[in-house]
DNA sequence: GTCTGGAATATGTCTGCACATAATCACGCT
DNA sequence: AGCGTGATTATGTGCAGACATATTCCAGAC
């Protein structure tokens, strides 16, 4: 039996409760002998599993079946463009204003709240762009970035193509930090949204940094009824 | 070499653009023979950095590194009363309603809306609870059960403890969907919630099956200012 | 009874080898 | 030129064996 195959039995008997949750389940060695595998193919098989949150495993003590599991899903977070157009929809792009500002203090706090983070710079890049689908409002970018992290930025940079696939480019950011909110829209974003003023929008808030470094802070808020989705 | 250190060379490679965005990294062989390592070790790296979406690889072609990577950020899903915990909050429970009721056709059609899916019961469980961190409202769950997939559920089930751990504890099931949006709280919920009617709030609508069966399909009102955040 | 150190054990990882599989490429045929 | 078709090649996977490491457990010292 190939690794797959020792997967989807273990997983089975987890479902059917031949390992009940709580307990633990046959070591490897065992198991390799039951399946007339190698113990690499078991360790593989189970590997994933613990990857997967569905067997926690422990030097010595073995692997058991959690009482509750941490369910964990994998949101994939694609380029905005390639969001739109996945929907069937034509994607555009709609540059509302770029300009080197100063952040408000809660805009810095969270731009620089990862630990180690170096100070971004006195001024940042602050973009704002609208993306449609099929020429309606999609999701409005109000986004800050450090010229610290990305020399040869400039207003051209996002003139025609979003700033985030400038940046996926040019920049090569390592990790960050994802929050979804809901926000009642504010009377300028309901504007550009086309809906009513103060209707419960869907935010997603992402930091990222380039080892120590803050890169940039994109706040996405999303067209009314927007969900994002995922399987698990 | 160890595996985990070629991981973290060749992402420090990625990240120094050593191996630029749209270029291809060498084969395994040429890797392991620079590592000093047998192949499977460097197998193993590249097959955790392709898993995190950090490379792209396909047989014969080999692997490359890709010019937009598909951000995919891991969310974990706690059980309620764990999550309230780690923030450091007394959890609390109060169980609102629990009664058999017959879904709306809107209802229904999101908890069956799985390839496949066999019809759920006439009458469903219907559980609505308030969950509470250190006294104060922290998230409402309106719940619908299928009896059909759960056998020796009654309404003691969910007197004292959350209708979610019940059915961890007993149902065990294996995939779902999970959407994240933003509503207008009712007016029933923002009392619940001690909040003003029509504000935002983050909704969390998780459905779940076993094998072709509905299981349930729970939706999740946060508080408002409720943030679900994770790294990547 | 309690503490400590060593033995036992299950998982974690590496190696070297082999073969499987998928995709590409070059060659030769028409 | 166009089109198969087989050789080539990089990754995917499996195996047996070995050693590493974390953790538990137990026996002996106090």
């Amino acid at each position: 039996m190939d690794w797959r195959g020792v997967r989807a039995e273990v997983l089975r008997r987890i479902e059917a409760r031949d390992y009940p949750p709580g307990g633990s389940i046959p070591n490897e060695a065992d198991l390799a002998t039951e399946f007339g595998c190698a113990r690499a193919t078991v360790n593989r098989a189970l590997r994933e599993l613990a990857h997967a949150g569905r067997i926690e495993r422990r030097r010595k003590a073995g692997t058991r079946v959690p009482i509750a599991p941490v369910r964990q899903a994998i949101l994939a977070i694609p380029i905005i463009r390639a969001d739109i157009a996945a929907r069937g929809l034509e994607p555009g792009y709609r540059l509302i204003s770029a300009a080197l500002e100063r952040p408000d203090p809660a805009t810095r706090a969270i731009l620089e709240d990862q630990p180690g983070a170096e100070p971004a710079a006195a001024r940042l890049w602050h973009v704002v762009a609208l993306h449609t689908g099929d020429g309606a409002p999609f999701v409005l970018e109000d986004r800050w970035i450090n010229p610290d992290a990305v020399p040869g930025l400039g207003p051209e940079s996002f003139a025609a193509i979003s700033a985030n696939e400038w940046l996926v480019a040019h920049a090569g950011f390592s990790s960050g930090r994802i929050a979804f909110g809901a926000v009642s829209a504010p009377a300028a974003t309901a504007r550009l949204l086309g809906c009513a003023p103060a209707a419960p929008l869907l935010r997603l808030t992402r930091t990222t940094r380039s080892g120590p470094r803050p890169v940039t802070l994109v706040r996405l808020s999303y067209a009314p009824g927007h969900e994002i989705a995922t399987g698990f």
